[in-house]
RNA sequence: CGGGGUGUAGCUCAGCCUGGUAGAGCGCCAGCUUUGGGAGCUGGAAGUCGCGUGUUCGAAUCACGCCGCCCCGACCA
């Protein structure tokens, strides 16, 4: 891709409005514009991250087994007047009439849709377990938005939701999803902290939520080092053992009474970005999802639903992953991998060899943004900066002449000179 | 929803107190120069001063009402 074709309105000055870095970089590096309080456009780059960041998560579902559907976003009340969260979810829901005056609502989550699923569909416990998930805009009528992105009322989640017969397949399930949030956040070159966690308004009485450290997150945790040094991605990943070790907000936190030694004690800020329920039979109760048992009676499904909020990761990752210059993007949710600068935009070589480059990395399967524009290095080197695309090569004049280019590493600034084919070579797949 | 703040050009902001034909920097457009860290010169375009009502000869400026946005708190992926 051309720069100087690319959608990427950037500023110099973060917007006044923007508080926390995150939402600072996401403007100024032209990833989203705000429509409203709490609700955002996606320009290119912002998107491209989104899409990344989407793909990852709905890989790991496939890996975990879960199946993909979609679910409308515009529900009838009446749904939710069988659940009984018509009258408990309060304002938070977004309510409105249609034209025949029936009572809709924005979804700010599933539980009633996908259960109405199933007990549609679903007649034979031959057929369990389920599980089924989906990556969908939800609107909460947030009575204040904040953190741009981050704390959005309409964001990007995935959320998916188990069908078991018993609960020792429920528990099955959401151990299965433990995993798969573990080893999902880890792809994103993010450390994750399952915590245990209060069931909320959604009710149950097994559920985790998941922490990824950032300097600035929201809230203090502690956990124990073991976390750091465990293979998320092990066949045998031993999850009670993960779930008895420590971890804990600073208000539930005790130096005096923590099992966890002091030189195994880390802390961190953290910002919950996924949230895993058991929840038993509360919907399939209230609206009659059941199967035929073994024996030919009806039995009350068991279920449990699980959330990554995948917008807010974006926001997470970045709060993650920057420096004063701006974004540090992890190669796995990059929009680009490579950012191709021509120094020398006048100068008949310099724009052959650069464009060369581009042609080949294309060839090669590589991403890359192309800065073709007539701007001075400073403008081009700060741009990659704040954009922050993981690596960038530099054709100037100088090596122009040397025969050779230069790789920079956006994370550590380390600069590498190589030829052409060298760096063809390094890049390619 | 309670408390606080704010709204003037695309962005950052001055002007408001003390009413008199709307400003700066950055960005944008044109031309020339420049080119290894957000360039220089010249010229130019760009604002219903959030909206409404009122006071006044005259309102960005004063009064009243409304709206948007931001921050703190209670709530949340």
């Amino acid at each position: 891709m051309r720069l100087s074709a690319y959608f990427l309105p950037l500023l110099k000055e973060s917007p006044a409005d923007a508080q926390i870095v995150s939402h600072q970089l996401m403007l100024r590096a032209g990833m989203v514009r705000q429509l409203s309080a709490g609700i955002y456009s996606w320009l290119p780059l912002g998107h491209a991250v989104l899409r990344r960041v989407e793909q990852i998560v709905r890989e790991e579902m496939e890996r975990a087994g879960c199946q993909e559907i979609l679910m409308p976003s515009v529900q009838p009340a009446e749904l939710w007047q069988e659940s009984g969260r018509y009258e408990a979810y309060g304002k938070e829901m977004l309510r409105f009439l249609d034209r025949h005056e029936r009572p809709m609502l924005l979804g700010p989550t599933h539980e009633e849709v996908v259960t109405d699923i199933f007990r549609r569909c679903i007649r034979s416990y031959r057929d369990l377990p389920q599980n089924l998930y989906q990556i969908q805009w939800k609107f909460r009528d947030e009575i204040r938005p904040r953190f741009g992105v981050m704390r959005g009322r309409e964001f990007l989640m995935k959320d998916n939701y188990s069908f078991d017969l018993d609960f020792e397949g429920a528990k099955r399930s959401y151990d299965n999803m433990f995993q798969a949030y573990l080893r999902t956040f880890k792809r994103m070159g993010l450390t994750a902290i399952p915590m245990r966690a209060d069931s909320g308004a959604i009710g149950g009485d097994m559920s985790h939520e998941f922490q990824i450290l950032a300097p600035t997150g929201e809230s203090e945790v502690f956990f124990d080092a073991a976390f750091e040094e465990i293979d998320f991605f092990a066949d045998d990943l031993d999850i009670e053992r993960l779930k008895e070790l420590y971890a804990a907000t600073d208000e539930q936190h005790d130096p005096s009474a923590c099992p966890v030694p002091a030189e195994r004690l880390r802390h961190g800020r953290g910002i919950e970005v996924g949230h895993i329920f058991y929840f038993g039979t509360k919907y399939s109760k209230a609206l009659g999802a059941t199967v035929t048992g073994p024996d030919g009676d009806d039995v009350i499904v068991e279920m449990g639903s699980y959330g990554i909020g995948v917008s807010r990761l974006v926001g997470a990752l970045i709060e993650a992953n920057h420096d004063d210059k701006g974004i540090i993007w992890p190669e796995s949710v990059a929009p680009f991998r490579v950012g191709l600068i021509n120094l020398r935009a006048s100068d008949e070589t310099c724009t052959a060899m650069t464009s060369d480059l581009d042609a080949k990395l294309r060839r090669a399967g590589v991403s890359t943004l192309y800065d073709d524009r007539n701007e001075s290095p400073g403008v081009k080197f700060a741009t990659m900066e704040l954009i922050g695309l993981p690596y960038q090569v530099i054709v100037g004049p100088r090596g122009v002449k040397a025969g050779v280019v230069e790789v920079k590493d956006r994370r550590t600034g380390e600069t590498v000179e190589m030829s052409p084919d060298a760096m063809l070579d390094r890049f390619a797949r």
